[in-house]
RNA sequence: CGGGGUGUAGCGCAGUUGGCAGCGCGCAGCGUUCGGGACGCUGAGGCCGUGAGUUCAAGUCUCACCACCCCGACCA
């Protein structure tokens, strides 16, 4: 590929709404450009990036036994309507009709339609356990798009689907799935850890997901300094200290606290620290109104009330159910082990969900057992973000000159430099070496524009081809090329004979390359 | 959805009390250069986000709207 018809150039200044380093370089780079707010257009280099991600995703299912296959991005409503989704999911998708008013969803996931499928291909037991992937564009009309690619509005997903006959064979499907995402994630050069996550509204027994610990990341992640408890802090919790024996404390007086309508102000106006406030918070919810009591350090919500009450106990005082809805913080005992708890912000790279029947009672998607009776599917869904995933690689692996791409996702293997492009014996020492290397298969971006060597070098170290190897008028007269690792201080000199040979070995001893065939 | 910010050339920005719309980079042509974002000369490129209003006169003042970004809420 000569450089100077790639479409795409470098920029060198990022657009100043360009705020995480990834993000600045993503653009710099001509990875992808925006087209509106949380939607991206991949720019030739980005896409090659994309595609050599979807294909070690491809790889690592495959090597599961999951069957690639492809549902529409336009899904009807019906369906959607038998889970409820179509209502729950109302504020955060886009919806469209046809010229006879049939409503459509543009595909936010695709459980509703795997099950559909799962119940007119799979008539038996005997046929379990399947499981089927796709990679499809999902719609989410997110409030609020940020940081590049890493909060988008249309976004290409792997989601996999797995069909089990019994809750032991889920178990095992998913524990099939969560190696494949360690896999994955290792492959791509993604140092992704697996957390325990909140299983959303739909209920749901197990849920994981696949976190990169970077200061970018929007979630936040409780991990425990002395065990491995790994927790979203959606999910989170903590080991709380026992209380004081109720005994020790006298029944409930009023205390006058006129105005006094924060935790904050009543600290000041009883010397108090929050921890030993309770607060009651109203929520609205589906089900009506409900109070929730909580300790006075967490959260930070305002209840109106002109009095307050001491010595209250929970339990003696007043009663309820006892749940956990309360924040987790840093410097937490961990539930596990007791060992203090980190709170660090990390991208989601991936989840894997166990949901049981919860679909296939609802749809009716069922399959003949051994003992002759008709039982629902016991299901998971294990979705990946391809742009999210290649955003959180530059993220994580740059420096301050541009990428500095693993080899198994960067666009090209070798950036061939020439130099200077206008002298014939340079560049058709160039050109030979190019054909040389794409012989053995080698992906080569050729830099044979009429730039300055500060030009050519400063995007190479921009754009972050593992390895760059430059052809000069002064390395020929030695009858050689230089070589230099992206990720390298150093550089060495091959004689030229054999530098295509070389240079071909280096690659083909990179591990984790996945198999794109010839381009 | 609440709060804040920004819209001027492809990108980064300046534009004074309202008075001919500018700079750097990039781009085109010519020449000199050629190992770390070279230099000279010449040039192209603008609905100043949109629409009203005030004024002799609006990039600049007023109002409304739109877009984008940031924080939060929401959300796999």
């Amino acid at each position: 590929m000569k450089q100077s018809t790639l479409f795409g150039r470098t920029l060198r200044d990022a657009p100043s709404d360009a705020t995480t380093p990834g993000t600045q370089l993503m653009l710099r780079a001509a990875i992808a450009r925006p087209l509106a707010a949380g939607l991206y257009t991949w720019l030739p280099l980005g896409f090659r990036v994309a595609e050599k991600v979807e294909q070690i995703v491809r790889e690592e299912q495959n090597r599961i036994g999951a069957q690639e296959m492809e549902m529409p991005v336009l899904t009807p409503a019906e369906p959607w309507k038998e889970t409820g989704r179509w209502e729950s999911l109302e504020p955060i998708t886009f919806r469209t009709a046809d010229h006879n008013g049939r409503e459509f969803m543009v595909s936010y996931t695709h459980e509703e339609f795997v099950h559909l499928h799962a119940k007119q291909e799979i008539q038996s037991y005997r046929q379990l356990p399947a499981i089927v992937y796709h990679f499809q564009s999902k719609g989410r009309d997110e409030a609020r798009p940020r940081a590049g690619l890493l909060r988008v509005r249309e976004f290409v997903m792997k989601d996999a689907y797995t069909f089990d006959a019994d809750q032991a064979g889920l178990e095992k499907s998913y524990e099939a799935e969560h190696g494949a995402y360690a896999r994955t994630f290792a492959r791509m050069g993604l140092d992704a850890i697996s957390v325990e996550s909140d299983t959303g509204a739909m209920g749901g027994d197990v849920a994981h997901e696949f976190q990169v610990l970077t200061e970018v990341g929007e979630d936040r992640i409780a991990i425990c300094t002395n065990c491995d408890y790994r927790a979203n802090l959606e999910k989170a919790t903590r080991k709380i200290a026992p209380q004081r024996s109720p005994d020790a404390i006298p029944a409930p007086t009023p205390v006058a606290t006129p105005g006094t309508t924060s935790i904050e102000a009543l600290e000041k106006a009883l010397g108090l620290p929050a921890s030993a406030f309770l607060k009651t918070l109203l929520l609205r919810t589906k089900d009506g109104v409900v109070a929730v009591v909580l300790p006075g350090d967490r959260e930070a919500n305002e209840p109106k009330q002109d009095t307050h009450l001491r010595d209250v106990v929970p339990g003696r005082d007043f009663g309820g159910e006892r749940v956990d809805v309360h924040d987790v913080r840093e410097g937490d005992a961990c539930p596990r082990c007791g060992g203090r708890l980190e709170i660090k912000r990390g991208v989601e790279v991936g989840n894997i969900f166990a949901y049981g029947t919860y679909y296939s009672t609802k749809l009716d998607a069922t399959f003949l057992a051994e003992d002759g009776t008709r039982r629902p599917f016991v299901g998971g869904s294990y979705g990946i973000g391809i742009g999210r995933s290649v955003q959180t690689i530059i993220e994580t692996h740059h420096d301050e000159r541009g990428i500095i791409w693993p080899p198994s996702v960067a666009p090209f293997h070798v950036h061939l430099i020439a130099l200077p492009s206008s002298d014939p014996d340079v560049r058709a020492k160039s050109e030979a070496l190019v054909a040389a290397l794409e012989r053995e298969h080698v992906e080569v971006l050729y830099d044979d524009r009429d730039e300055s060597a500060g030009v050519k070098f400063a995007d190479a170290d921009l754009i972050g081809i593992p390895l760059r190897v430059t052809v000069s008028k002064r390395t020929l007269k030695e009858d050689k090329v230089e070589l230099k690792p992206r990720a390298r201080a150093d550089a060495e000199l091959l004689p030229q004979g054999d530098a295509a040979g070389r240079i071909a070995a280096i690659v083909r001893g990179w591990p984790d390359l996945p198999e794109m065939g010839n381009r």
